[in-house]
RNA sequence: CGGGGCGUGGCGCAGUCUGGUAGCGCACCUGCUUUGGGAGCAGGGGGUCGGAGGUUCGAAUCCUCUCGCCCCGACCA
């Protein structure tokens, strides 16, 4: 992509509605911009990380066995008023009447939408068990929106549900979208700490929350040292018993808030590690109570009737775009992982007009992208300032600087966002390293 | 929803208390000079002050109502 086409409005100046780190830097990145409260619109860079977060959410539910599909937006309320939820839900809930005077909502969640298909197609226990996800938006209407996308109105969730013949079978539904959800937030470069969550009417012990650590979270946690701990996870077999997996997460300390113990974080000693965090996931089991409600029954090997246990499993999409800024930036702007960079690298021409140095440019951007590299170039006729603060700002993982004394010398000025380091290096030099 | 704050060119702000017909920086346009970390000089365009009503000879400034946004709290992926 060429600089002087793609639409990436950057602003100096600190917008002033915005208060944290993350909703300044999309503003000033060019990378969304608001609506209305709570409501953002995505522009091309913003959308770009986006589409990033989401692929990478979609292949971790592919590899656990569960199946994309795509449900609306805007449901039927008589579909809430089954599960009792349309008058217990309360004003977050966004109502709509349509022309025809019935009472409509814009989605907070899919339970009943989900259950109602399945209830529909299922009539044997050999369609069970199965997993089932989609990532649409939802909107909530909370009293009180800010944070920019990290507390939004409208926000982008991928939520699955699990339908399973009984609770063991249940059980190896959560443990895999626990797996999967280690997986999903250590390939955003992210450390993500499954607490205990309140686990509501149903008890037991499967509600956990995922949290991930950033100087600027909202609320503070303890936990146990070993959590930070996941490298061995991509060893992991899927299709084996993820329960001692599970238990080595939920054996240790980990708590949010008002629910952490003084005295065990007394005991952990230097294992204790006390950080700030910010929730970005959530699952559960809740049982029968949907599919009770909307008749999600099979007929069982000896002919009983068989209610499906059923798990939910949220990750706010949206919300990460900023809990990955707030997890990783610097004072000149974002650093991003690069799994999730809205491009690998950008290509600045210091000195356009220069038959030497456009040449230079162009040859490296066409070896990059023929090379299948995320390339940006800077090919504006603007100061070398402004280039730099614009290429640190928006925090592609490498930037590669071409300028007179650069191509004189035969070289590339080669540069790690994240690490700051610079190198000089052959034009080869530079795209070997970022094709390894 | 309780408490607080703010709406003045694209952005950031001053002016409001003590009414007199709008100003600064950045951005933008033109020219010249510059050209490795958001340039310099000169010239220029753009706002009727969130909206409605009222008081007054006169309102960005005072009064009433209203809309929007932000912050703290309670609540949440």
């Amino acid at each position: 992509m060429r600089l002087s086409r793609f639409f990436m409005p950057t602003i100096k100046e600190t917008p002033s509605e915005a208060q944290i780190v993350s909703h300044r830097l999309m503003l000033r990145a060019g990378m969304i911009r608001q609506s209305s409260a709570g409501i953002y619109s995505w522009l091309p860079l913003g959308l770009r990380v986006l589409r990033k977060i989401e692929q990478i959410v979609r292949e971790e539910q592919d590899a656990i066995g569960a199946q994309e599909m795509l449900m609306p937006t805007i449901q039927p309320a008589d579909l809430w008023r089954k599960s009792e939820r349309y008058d217990a839900y309360g004003p977050e809930m966004l109502r709509i009447t349509d022309r025809h005077d019935r009472d409509m909502l814009y989605g907070p969640t899919n339970e009943e939408q989900v259950t109602e298909i399945f209830a529909d197609a299922a009539k044997s226990y050999r369609d069970l068990p199965k997993m089932l996800y989609h990532i649409q938006w939802k909107f909530r209407d909370e009293v009180r929106p800010r944070f920019g996308v990290m507390r939004g109105r409208e926000f982008f969730m991928k939520d699955a549900y699990s339908f399973d013949l009984d609770f063991e079978g249940a059980k190896r539904s959560y443990n895999k979208q626990f797996v999967a959800y280690l997986k999903t937030f250590k390939r955003m470069g992210l450390t993500a700490i499954p607490m205990k969550a309140d686990s509501g009417p149903i008890g037991g012990d499967m509600s956990h929350e995922f949290v991930i650590l950033a100087d600027t979270g909202e609320s503070e946690v303890g936990c146990h040292r070993d959590l930070l701990e996941n490298e061995w996870l991509n060893t992991i077999d899927l299709e084996g018993d993820l329960q001692v997996v599970v238990d080595s997460f939920t054996d240790k300390y980990a708590a949010t808030d008002d629910e952490r113990d003084l005295d065990i974080e007394g005991s952990l000693g230097d294992d204790l590690v006390v950080a700030r965090g910010i929730e970005v996931g959530h699952i559960f089991f809740f049982g029968t109570k949907y599919s009770k409600a909307f008749n999600a029954v099979v007929t069982g090997p000896g002919g009983d009737e068989i209610t499906a246990e059923m798990g939910s499993y949220g990750i706010g999409v949206s919300r990460l775009v900023g809990g990955i800024i707030e997890a990783s930036h610097d004072d000149d702007g974002i650093i991003w992982p690069e799994s999730v960079a809205p491009f690998k690298v950008g290509l600045i021409n210091l000195k356009v007009g220069d038959d030497e140095c456009d040449k230079a440019c162009e040859d490296l951007y066409r070896q990059l992208q023929d090379a299948g590299i995320e390339v940006l170039l800077d090919d504006r006729d603007a100061r070398a300032g402004a280039k730099f603060a614009d290429m640190d700002l928006i925090g592609l993982p490498w930037q590669v600087v071409i300028g007179p004394k650069a191509v004189e010398a035969g070289v590339v000025e080669f540069k790690n966002r994240a690490s700051g380091d610079r190198q000089e290096i052959s034009a080869e030099a530079a795209i070997a390293q970022l094709t390894a």
